[in-house]
DNA sequence: TGGGTCAGTCTTTTT
DNA sequence: GACTGACCCA
């Protein structure tokens, strides 16, 4: 036995790891050591030879977090990770469908919807059904079907009063179809089908339980009902469910996860109490203390008080800023200083609630010449250019894939407008045959001669891929359709395109299928369950910026978190109920446990959001970090009691350097109106000779004045 | 058919 | 302020 591979743990930690088999809750903290906790637990389990590599189910969200897993693993213990069962839901369930394919009816070449394709195959049914996308808006749609499927619910077992979600009900049934029709399946169907695989079919659970005596979920706070119900099929109450989370820092209720799945878990396996993993190994105790004040103002937690052996650290910085550019400047001086002080680039974050944020960041970066790098936007598989090269591939294995077609018909453009595409679906419905099917009995018309073009151009990609390898194919079907003349041809950002389309090749060629005949189904399924990295070039030293909620699970030594403002950050949108309230306060808790040494808190008394000014109040989360934890920088906060404060406060504070000078006036400046009164200038736009001020009038409200006119009414006050 | 313009929208997001 | 989708004209 290896000794080893205890030492150095915790009391806490060491309990969580060496649990008998048996089920068992582990609340971990922020910084607690959890993934460190999860690995352990499996290569213990193997060592002691309570467990083989095969009776092994580890479950993830992210691919990022499976492969995390595997690699520690590895480096653990001599084990062939790739032969285990680690990986995320959707891409454990796409496995097990695989496997049994048979038995869910569904093709064994069954493609996988991405959002985005979902989304447009639920266009295309609402077009077909011919029902009006304002009444029922395809996203509203997706979100029902979807919930419902997470839900565990199908069409069938639905009923509803109301005419509206009568429909509703009738398009979730009639999109089921036309997925089943096109041999494709959306992100919560994996789940559903292989939910409904195992439920229905008694032997086969069995198996899978007696096979995975012991199941790992990580980020267990964030399963919603189906993934727990699932879970719970697969560990039954003979097998050992180790689950490991943190109610404190879920924050995708949005998107349907249940916190309610801890406490559950607890009742359902007979858990009598969770093993608590409170010793924090990352940040100074000044930010530990804020962290735990912020988050006891929550309800119905389980209940966790974070401490650390290190000291009490810095204080944490406040900075309130006059506008959103001053806001942004601070960030960068501040971050430049650190830069000059050793502080490596990397290791400094700048958090915000929401991603548009981000830009005027980008503007002060820029301009200071400091490198950083922006998480979040489109990524690799995302990319139209890779999505165009892959639904020909598609079409190329399988010309029945309507969404495939539907994509690529026109691209490179080829004559083949909406009105053709549309006679196309018609044909296809009324003769209940595929678009490509229709297509190719399409016989007069004056676009048939365009069509007939595109049935051979598919029919001869389609012989050509036959003897090619996964390469070859993804190399040709970019060539022979048209693709690379079109991005060659464009001199905006062909380029690019291009060379993220030699990249795809590059990924076919390195590409390792588990059974060669099926490489290029494999391939694809990849491109779906795992759309690739957020960011590009990894290797510069580059500040990082991202929101809260793609910082969870990451460190740094310094963070920044910008725009801690009412309304933003906690969100306008979470105001009406205190369950929205609650999960903001816990991106808030996310956001300060991500530091290590140095916290920094800012916010703008103005700042530009949907184009026009807004004057908004600090958060309530700063006033509810206790005073002696913070260092105020900046000379106009005043500790002001929440209840004291509106929504909008008069921006007459707001300093004289302001930068908004227009015509001679500044946005806060008093002024007086010869008609309108006294006023304060609330915002300001145009130049020069054309220049608009807005002005908040006492006794005639807000008023936007063209100065042209009224510049010779208005005076100083 | 396709390019252009204009109104409407605007948290967070992995699979 | 920037992106998307709808609509209009050549």
């Amino acid at each position: 036995m290896n000794n080893d591979l205890l030492a150095g743990l915790n009391a806490e930690q060491l309990s969580a790891v060496t649990w008998p088999a048996k089920s068992a809750l582990v609340l971990a903290g922020a910084g607690s050591g959890k993934t460190r906790v999860l690995t352990t637990r499996i290569a213990w389990l193997l060592q002691t030879g309570q467990a083989n590599p095969a009776s092994i189910l580890a479950v993830t969200f992210t691919n990022k977090a499976a492969r995390e897993m595997q690699t520690r693993l590895a480096a653990m213990m001599p084990v062939n990770v790739k032969t285990m069962w680690i990986g995320t839901f959707h891409g454990l369930c796409n496995r097990l469908l695989r496997m049994h394919y048979r038995d869910t009816g569904l093709p064994q070449t069954f493609q996988i919807l991405d959002s985005g394709e979902q989304q447009s195959a639920i266009k295309r049914l609402l077009k077909s059904l011919d029902i009006s996308d304002e009444k029922f808006p395809p996203k509203q749609v997706q979100q029902f079907i979807n919930g419902q499927k997470e839900a565990g619910v199908r069409a069938g077992q639905l009923s509803a009063h109301d005419p509206y979600t009568k429909k509703l009900i009738e398009l979730y049934a009639a999109y089921d179809a036309q997925c089943n029709r096109e041999g494709v399946v959306d992100f919560a169907e994996l789940l559903l089908r292989s939910y409904e695989l195992l439920s229905r079919n008694a032997a086969l659970c069995e198996h899978y339980r007696a096979r995975f005596r012991f199941v790992l979920v990580d980020e267990f706070q964030d399963t919603n009902r189906l993934q727990y119900a699932w879970l719970k099929l697969l560990a039954g109450p003979d097998n050992a469910l180790f689950a490991v989370g943190d109610d404190d820092q879920s924050i995708y209720a949005f998107r349907g996860a249940e916190v309610g799945n801890m406490r559950a878990l607890l009742a359902d396996y007979g858990v009598a109490a969770p093993v608590r993993l409170e010793q924090n190994y990352r940040s100074a105790g000044t930010i530990l203390d804020a962290a735990n004040a912020l988050i006891e103002r929550n309800d119905g937690r389980l209940g966790k008080q974070l401490w650390t052996a290190a000291g009490p650290g810095d204080k944490i910085r406040l900075f309130d800023a006059y506008s959103d550019g001053e806001e942004a400047q601070f960030i960068v001086d501040e971050v430049k200083a650190l830069k000059r002080d050793g502080w490596d680039l990397s290791d400094m974050a700048v958090l915000y609630r929401s991603n548009a944020q981000s830009r005027i960041l980008e503007h002060v970066l820029v301009q200071a010449g400091v490198a950083y790098r922006i998480y979040g936007g489109l990524r690799f598989f995302e990319r139209q250019e890779i999505k165009h090269a892959l639904a020909y591939l598609r079409l190329a294995i399988n010309p029945d894939d309507d969404n495939a077609l539907l994509r690529v018909i026109n691209v490179p453009a080829r004559g083949i407008g909406a009105r053709t595409v549309e006679n196309l679906q018609t044909a296809s419905r009324e003769q209940g045959v595929s678009l490509w099917q229709a297509a190719c009995g399409a016989g007069g018309g004056r676009t048939a001669g365009k069509l007939a073009e595109f049935v051979l151009l598919v029919e001869k990609l389609r012989q050509r891929c036959e003897p090619l390898n996964l390469a070859e194919q993804v190399s040709l079907v970019i060539d022979d359709s048209g693709l690379r003349a079109m991005y060659e041809a464009d001199k905006k950002d062909g380029e690019e395109r291009l060379a993220n389309l030699d990249e795809l090749i590059n990924a076919a060629t390195g590409f390792m299928p588990q059974e060669p005949q099926l490489a290029v189904v494999e391939f694809l399924t990849q491109a779906s369950l795992e759309a690739g990295d957020h960011q590009a070039d990894a290797g510069e030293d580059a500040l990082q910026l991202m929101t809260v909620h793609a910082a969870k699970g990451l460190e740094f030594n310094a963070v920044f978190v910008g725009g801690l403002e009412e309304g933003l950050f906690p969100h306008e949108n979470s105001f009406n109920d205190a369950k929205g309230l609650e999960e903001e306060r816990r991106l808030m808790y996310v956001a300060i446990t991500r530091a290590r040494q140095r916290l920094y808190l800012t916010n703008a008394q103005s700042r530009m959001l949907h184009g026009q000014s807004r004057y908004p109040i600090r958060s309530r989360f700063v006033d509810e970090i206790p005073a002696e934890l913070l260092q105020v920088l900046s000379a106009t906060v005043k500790a002001a009691p929440v209840a004291s404060r509106t929504s909008w406060v008069e921006p007459a504070f707001v300093q004289q350097k302001a930068a908004a000078r227009q015509g001679g006036w500044r946005v806060g400046q008093s002024l007086s109106h010869t008609k309108f009164g006294a006023g304060v200038v609330i915002n300001a736009e145009g130049a020069g000779e054309d220049v608009r001020l807005q002005i908040n009038f006492a006794e005639h409200g807000i008023k936007w004045l063209d100065l042209r006119y009224a510049a010779d009414k208005l005076t100083s006050l």
